[in-house]
RNA sequence: GGGUCGGUGCCCGAGUGGUUAAUGGGGGCGGACUGUAAAUCCGCUGGCUCUGCCUACGUUGGUUCAAAUCCAACCCGGCCCA
C-alpha cells in the first residue's frame, strides 16, 4: 500500500513505518478511515510562546492543510498550559516562565495568522483546544501515574538532555515533565495523526506510549523537516534572526527569498510550495526568483508577489526616484516618527523609520549604519549621520537600508 | 546540608587595583566584489540631546584617590560527598 502524494510530500520522517510489520500502517489506517467513513484526527500542537509565526512553522500547517483538503479533522493545540514549563527540545537552557495573559495574547495572534493556511471555514474539519482544558485539572496521582511512564534513562537519552546534562547546564526536574504532558495531550484528543518537526521525535514517540497506555492505538508520528533559514546552514528560528515572518510586507519577503542560500531553494519549493521542482527553470538564479515568487504569492496572493517581484527589480537595478516611484514599498508616514519644527538629523530619521523592523534599535546603531554607508535616500548615499533632512524634502522619497530593506517616506 | 570551582558584552571566552566600554574568536550588520548568492577583502557590533555625558563585568554593601579585579553577605549554577 502507498500514501497519497499529498501526504508523502516533503516528508522527512514517518513512524512507525510500513515495513515495521507488527503495525498497521497508516496507509492502512487511512483506508479503515474511509471504509468507516470517519475523518482520522491529526493533532498538531502550537507552542504559543511566541507571538509571530515565520515560514518554517507554515510547513507543518500545510501538511495539516493537506489533511482537512483530504477531509480529515484537524487539531489543533494550543498548548497553553505546557508552555509555563517551555519545551526543552533544542534548548540549552531552562526556559523562563511565561504568564499565562502573555500566552492567551500569543495564541490569539497566532491564530490570526494562520487565517490564509489552515481551513478555517468547512465544518468538521477544524477543532481548536487549549491543553489547560485537561491538564490544569490533574492531580497528583495522575501525574505520578504519568511519571512512572517513562524513565530517567529514557530522558537522558534524549538528545538536548544529554548535552546539557554532559555539559553541566542546568536541566530542571520540571523540564521532564513536558514530552509527557504534550503526549497525555495526544491520549486526551485520541488522535491518529501527530504532526512536527524533525526534532518533535521524542515527545511524538512518548504520545504513543501515552496513548497504549491509555487503552487507545497509538498515533502516528509525521515528522517533516526543519525549515534551514535563508543562510542556508542553520534551521529557521527567531532567535537566530534568519527568519521570514508571515507578517512581513509582500517587498520584504519577496526580498528575503529571493536571496536564500542555493543549496535550500529546492527545499523551499517542495515544502512551502506545491510546484514540481523539475519544473522550475534550471538557471540557479531564475530558480531562485521563481521560488521567491510563488512562496510570495502564497501567503499574499499572486498579485501582490508579482508586484513585490517587480518591484524588488526596480529598487536594486536601478535605485533612483524614477523607477522606485512605481515600485510599491512599505510606507511610513513623516508625521509619526519627528514633530517637524526643526529638520530632522539622518540619524534620527533612520532610527525613526527602521526601529521596528529592521533592528535600528537604537540612535547610536543609526549613526554606525550610516557612518558604515548602509543609508541610501532615493539612491543617494548619506554618510554623514547629523545631516539634516526638511520635511518637504523628504516627502514621497525612498529611504533604503542596506540592500535589502526599503521605506517610503509619505506626508 | 558539607566540600570545591565558577557567574564578564548576542554567544564563547581573556582580563585579578589605575589610558578598561573592557584582548580574541563566533555570530550579526554594513561596504567593495557578485547572481540581491557563495567565497574573499574592509569596517561596525552598550546608551544618549555625542568633540561631551551616562550606564555596564550575578546582587547588595564595604575598603580605596581609583575595583570587573580586594573584602563581606546574599542569589544562581557545575562537580564530589551526604
Amino acid at each position: 500500500m502507498t500514501l497519497p502524494g499529498w501526504l508523502e510530500r516533503g516528508l522527512a520522517d514517518l513512524f512507525p513505518h510500513a515495513a515495521d510489520q507488527r503495525n498497521q500502517s497508516l496507509s492502512a489506517r487511512l483506508a479503515a478511515a474511509q471504509q468507516a467513513d470517519r475523518p482520522l484526527r491529526v493533532k498538531l500542537g502550537i507552542d504559543p510562546t511566541a507571538n509571530s509565526i515565520h515560514l518554517g512553522h507554515t510547513i507543518l500547517y500545510r501538511k495539516l492543510r493537506a489533511f482537512q483538503d483530504a477531509g480529515h479533522t484537524a487539531v489543533v493545540i494550543i498548548g497553553d498550559f505546557t508552555a509555563r514549563i517551555g519545551d526543552p527540545t533544542g534548548k540549552s537552557a531552562t526556559r523562563p516562565r511565561l504568564d499565562p495573559r502573555e500566552v492567551e495574547e500569543n495564541a490569539r495572534t497566532y491564530l490570526e495568522q494562520l487565517g490564509p493556511i489552515l481551513d478555517f471555514a468547512t465544518p468538521g474539519r477544524l477543532e481548536i483546544q487549549r491543553n489547560s482544558t485537561w491538564l490544569a485539572k490533574l492531580d497528583l496521582g495522575q501525574v505520578i501515574r504519568l511519571l512512572g511512564t517513562a524513565t530517567v534513562g529514557q530522558m537522558l537519552a534524549k538528545e538536548d538532555f544529554a548535552n546539557r546534562y554532559g555539559q553541566g547546564t542546568p536541566i530542571a526536574l520540571h523540564e521532564f515533565l513536558y514530552p509527557l504532558l504534550q503526549g497525555y495531550d495526544s491520549v486526551m484528543v485520541r488522535a491518529d495523526v501527530e504532526l512536527g518537526g524533525t526534532d518533535q521525535k521524542f515527545n511524538v514517540a512518548m504520545g504513543r506510549d501515552l496513548q497504549r497506555c491509555f487503552g487507545q492505538p497509538p498515533q502516528f508520528g509525521l515528522l517533516m523537516p526543519i525549515l534551514t533559514g535563508a543562510d542556508g546552514v542553520q534551521k529557521m528560528s527567531k532567535s537566530l534572526g534568519n527568519t521570514i515572518g508571515l507578517r512581513e510586507d509582500p517587498l520584504t519577503t519577496y526580498s528575503k527569498l529571493e536571496k536564500v542560500a542555493d543549496a535550500v531553494v529546492d527545499d523551499y519549493v517542495t515544502l512551502l510550495t506545491d510546484l514540481d521542482p523539475a519544473a522550475l527553470p534550471r538557471d540557479p538564479r531564475q530558480r531562485q526568483k521563481a521560488m521567491a515568487l510563488e512562496v510570495t504569492a502564497s501567503l499574499h496572493g499572486r498579485e501582490a508577489a508579482q508586484q513585490a517581484q517587480a518591484a524588488a527589480a526596480a529598487l536594486v537595478l536601478t535605485p533612483r526616484s524614477s523607477s522606485t516611484s512605481a515600485a510599491q514599498v512599505p510606507e511610513i508616514r513623516l508625521a509619526s516618527i519627528w514633530d517637524w519644527s526643526t529638520p530632522i538629523p539622518a540619524y534620527q530619521l533612520l532610527h525613526g523609520v527602521f526601529k521596528t523592523r529592521a533592528g535600528v534599535t537604537s540612535a547610536s546603531e543609526a549613526r554606525r549604519r550610516i557612518q558604515g554607508g548602509g543609508l541610501r535616500l532615493d539612491g543617494e548615499k548619506i554618510t554623514d549621520p547629523k545631516a539634516a533632512f526638511a520635511r518637504e524634502t523628504l516627502e514621497g522619497k525612498v529611504l533604503q537600508l542596506g540592500k535589502k530593506t526599503f521605506c517610503r517616506l509619505v506626508a
